[in-house]
RNA sequence: GGCCUGUUGGUGAAGUGGCUUAACACAUCGCCCUCUCAAGGCGACAUUCACGGAUUCGAAUUCCGUACAGGCUACCA
């Protein structure tokens, strides 16, 4: 039997071979320094803030140097396979402005390095396998799962490094007659690489982030095919990264340590080896110790809680690109009239070590994005959020758009915004007192202002003696300061402080009554403002309920 | 157990042998401004870079060891 009869047996029905697939992809015609990188998800429906993370630094790599940006599904684990997973993942990093030039869409395929999809390419697969076998570079191993882990126990009790190697690789050198015979008696296998690298000597590579590395060379007979077919991870990677011709795999650092068994599939099929960046995972605190942001443990960690909460998408992905580059906010800073994605973003000098997830910093870069938005932009987003999560409001919203708009652009459009709302989900709570529809309020806020009698004189000499809609902002402030000067209260704070004991209060003291009897609270925003916008009849009408 | 990586204030970090009395930002605190709030302005916040040694005229920066944390060590990715 010759090596590629007994390849066809182990591997049979395969139409192509390895030749024939370095044929159907050509090297991509891009310019110098183009950078081709992938996002490679599990088709879990699910996108992690890491995965986001990982996802916006390879699709910022792509794009800053017109590279490609692909995605490809790695679904060769059923389990971890939802229904729609992939389109919930391509809306996911659509909203956050991360798009594919090829690989997987919701049309199907896009792109001539398909399919993209790795249970469709078993076939090219088993065909580099069929390969590595017809050059004694893999071997077909029969051992049980249940004989794998007795042989681990064993090594761990005789302290030994655990492994599938050396003396351990027990189907290393069965014979060729062997083997016949037991895939004959319908025995099931899975296909190993047969390693020739030796774990005394060190393997030396460049991450890209790490910098130099050293690592011992693999010298496991890691499984490339399973009993099923389909790949591992490990051959996985090195066959679709060489056909799509990825020039940087950009990865989360647990792959760190297996560089040398990728480099090593790579090497053994003559194929090219990529440049890798691991890309340091995004921790989390927990009783002390630090962990990396858990899918259960942690809401943060899915992207839809910042949809939820109504953190513009835009600000999460400053807040990553601060913590991928932190001179990025620096850049920010200089460079106020370019458009962010100008900054180029550098793999030197992402950290190496974890960050910490610093939410805090996250909701000041939101409040500073949205402080910086035009009001109707404002309405938009909180209109969108509101549709979602709280349709009551978003009808209110709808309903009273103009006036909505007006309310957004209370101390707003000018150089020192007010930085107020820090995410959408918290918009009601701090305009709600504008509608009369949500203007209920249990309490108000007189705090320890004077007696009511004091209140409803205030009241009532200022809406009949002084208050005029027509009035600009300063007049309408002078008649604020005396009303506070006929009525015995200190019309500027400097008065006030010299001689305290000169006046019944102060200006605050007469504008807190107006604007808790207006808002019931007793912090807002602007006074004149809202009252501009409130109008006279409904400021009658708060002042009597108020009153009551 | 083995292998690897990391360790600069509450947080993210700048820093690659003297320009560091450790930048900048977030958080916190104080003062000022102010009709309240939100802002804004000013200031405080690591004498020290996990610890111990070594090299050097000089070290956060180089080397060695220790500690702690994390990762990998699956027919999971």
């Amino acid at each position: 039997m010759t090596r590629e009869e007994y390849a066809d047996l182990l591997l049979p029905n395969i139409k192509h071979d390895a030749e024939y697939y370095e044929n159907l992809y050509p090297e991509r015609d891009l310019k110098e320094g183009a950078i081709v990188t992938r996002y490679a998800p599990s088709p879990t429906g699910f996108v992690h803030i890491g995965a986001l993370y990982t996802a916006f630094i390879s699709s910022k790599m792509a794009n800053q140097t017109d590279g490609v940006f692909f995605l490809r599904i790695e679904d060769t684990d059923q389990k971890r396979s939802i229904d729609d997973g992939v389109n919930k993942i391509i809306e996911d990093l659509a909203k956050f402005d991360i798009n594919f030039d090829e690989g997987v869409t919701k049309e199907g395929d896009k792109g001539n390095y398909g399919p993209y999809t790795q249970s469709e390419r078993k076939e090219i697969y088993q065909a580099y396998a069929k390969k590595l076998i017809i050059e004694d570079k893999a071997y077909p191993c029969f051992c049980t799962e249940e004989e794998s882990s007795q042989d681990r126990e064993i090594q761990s009790k005789n302290k030994e490094r655990l492994g599938y190697y050396g003396k351990w690789a027990k189907c290393r050198n069965l014979s060729i007659e062997e083997v016949i015979q037991r895939v004959n008696n319908g025995e099931k296998y899975i296909i190993r690489l047969k390693s020739t690298g030796d774990f005394n000597k060190k393997f030396t590579f460049k991450d890209c982030v790490k910098g130099k590395s050293e690592l011992p060379e693999n010298d496991e007979d890691f499984p490339i095919i399973k009993s099923d077919g389909l790949p591992t991870y490990h051959f996985a990677h090195a066959i679709d990264d060489h056909l799509m011709h990825t020039t940087h795999v950009i990865r989360g650092d647990e792959w760190y340590p297996s560089v040398p068994k990728h480099t090593q599939v790579f090497v053994m099929l003559g194929f090219k080896v990529p440049k890798y960046a691991h890309i340091s995972p995004l921790l989390k605190e927990d009783n002390g110790t630090r962990r990396k942001i858990s899918k259960r443990k942690d809401p943060e960690a899915a992207v839809s809680f910042y949809h939820e909460k109504g953190i513009p998408n835009e600000a999460v992905m400053l807040y990553l690109e601060t913590v991928a580059n932190s001179n990025f906010e620096m850049w920010l800073e200089q460079n106020k009239d370019k458009d962010p994605k100008e900054f180029v973003l550098d793999f030197k000098k992402m950290s190496t070590g974890g960050t910490m997830f610093d939410y805090d910093k996250l909701i000041n870069i939101s409040k500073n994005y949205i402080s910086k938005l035009k009001a109707e932009e404002v309405y938009n987003l909180a209109l969108e959020h509101a549709q979602t999560y709280n349709q009551d409001f978003a009808e209110l919203l709808k309903q009273y758009k103009d006036y909505s708009i007006q309310i957004f652009n209370i101390e707003r459009e000018q150089k020192k915004p007010r930085k107020d709302i820090a995410y959408f989900s918290d918009v009601q709570n701090q305009i709600w007192y504008m509608f009369d529809e949500l203007f209920k309020p249990e309490n108000y806020e007189w705090q320890n202002i004077k007696d009511k009698k004091e209140i409803e004189l205030i009241l009532n000499i200022y809406l009949n003696e002084y208050y005029d809609s027509s009035d600009d902002k300063d007049t309408w402030f002078n008649k604020m300061k005396e009303l506070a000067e006929k009525l015995g209260y200190a019309g500027n704070m400097k008065d006030y402080k010299e001689n305290p004991d000169n006046y019944k209060g102060n200006i605050t003291d007469i504008s807190m009554v107006i604007r808790v009897a207006l808002t019931s609270k007793s912090m807002t925003p602007d006074l004149y403002d809202i009252m501009r916008l409130l109008g006279t009849d409904r400021m009658k009408k708060r002042v009597e309920m108020a009153l009551q």
